[in-house]
DNA sequence: AACTATTTATAAGA
DNA sequence: TTCTTATAAATAGTT
């Protein structure tokens, strides 16, 4: 706009691309915030650079701010999309965990029933009942546990004992045996 | 900035401050959409005048991609916050959805297990999650008959009460000193 | 970063 | 809003 004319396209000059960057990037925050002062509007603006660098403005509060109001205003499509995109899918995953919830209540219904227990509304007796039967079920899950146990500890014995053919008994001593033997 | 030099500061006649507006409002649009064909930059814009409407630019894509990639830009303290609103929600959910998935798997793991007798192929961890569940079942069961119990007391004690004002205080004493009497 | 010849933007008027 | 036009501002090319 000085000087000459100029081709409305990128310029290739890096240098001169750079320079005509920063300069047009100030004039351009500056009308932004003449037109805001002067004509009583709120304006953001945020340029990045094809090195990913940010340049901004918002003539109030900050660009955060002036963002959730952009979106404000456009929420007639936009309300739509955003909800599709997240709020439903929370919505979707709580019907999820909400069913599942059920369901686990229902095993634990079917437990009790096949543990001895009636169905529909427990009494005293009932829960006392099923209680018992709980408990010793949790019994037997340890000693079945325990039995799992000792079978794994026999194993790793085993294993420990057979490596131990191949590095016999004293096997640190015979290395500081060696040790001293060398001197 | 013609015909006068003009003070940075609210226009006050709104007619003048409208035709300004209109002015400007193309001015910074058309400088925007130049800065980033000159200068390969990607510029987004958004102008709110006081009565509410919006005009936008985005050189590249909607405007709600350049948001998004300007958030991007900006997530060392903004990312935080997206995340925590919505997007930590949608994992917490999923996460409480696999728990529980795995809940129900180890109780028809379990349920199966009763119902064929044996444990079948349940494996340590297994069992030990199935010991936990069956533990907490049993606290709320124990909840549960506290309550129910502590109810019935309640109710006992009432009658009670409303007994004790037909049977004055010392019943039974009354009945030793009658016996005591008659001997 | 400064300078300046030009182009561009725009204030005021119609 | 739009057009015109005088003038202020912005800025391309140069130093």
């Amino acid at each position: 706009m000085a000087r000459g004319k100029v081709q409305l396209k990128r310029i290739e000059n890096p240098v001169h691309r750079q320079v005509t960057f920063c300069k047009r990037r100030t004039g351009l925050l500056k009308k932004a915030k003449e037109l805001s002062v002067l004509c009583d509007a709120d304006v953001g603006v945020f340029i990045m650079s094809a090195q990913g660098k940010l340049y901004e403005l918002s003539t109030k509060g900050t660009m955060q701010e002036l963002i959730e109001r952009y979106m404000k205003c456009t929420k007639t499509f936009q309300a739509s999309d955003s909800e599709s995109t997240v709020e439903k899918q929370v919505l979707e995953c709580k019907d999820e965990v909400n069913m599942m919830a059920q369901e686990i209540k229902l095993l634990e219904k079917g437990l009790w029933s096949i543990l001895g227990g009636g169905e529909g509304a427990m009494t005293l007796d009932e829960l006392h009942s099923l209680e018992k039967h709980l408990e010793s079920w949790i019994y037997q899950i340890r000693a079945t546990k325990m039995n799992i146990m000792y079978q794994e500890i026999q194993i790793l014995k085993n294993k420990v004992s057979s490596i131990s053919k191949f590095v016999p008994f004293p096997y640190y001593i015979r290395c500081l045996t060696n040790i001293n033997a060398s001197h």
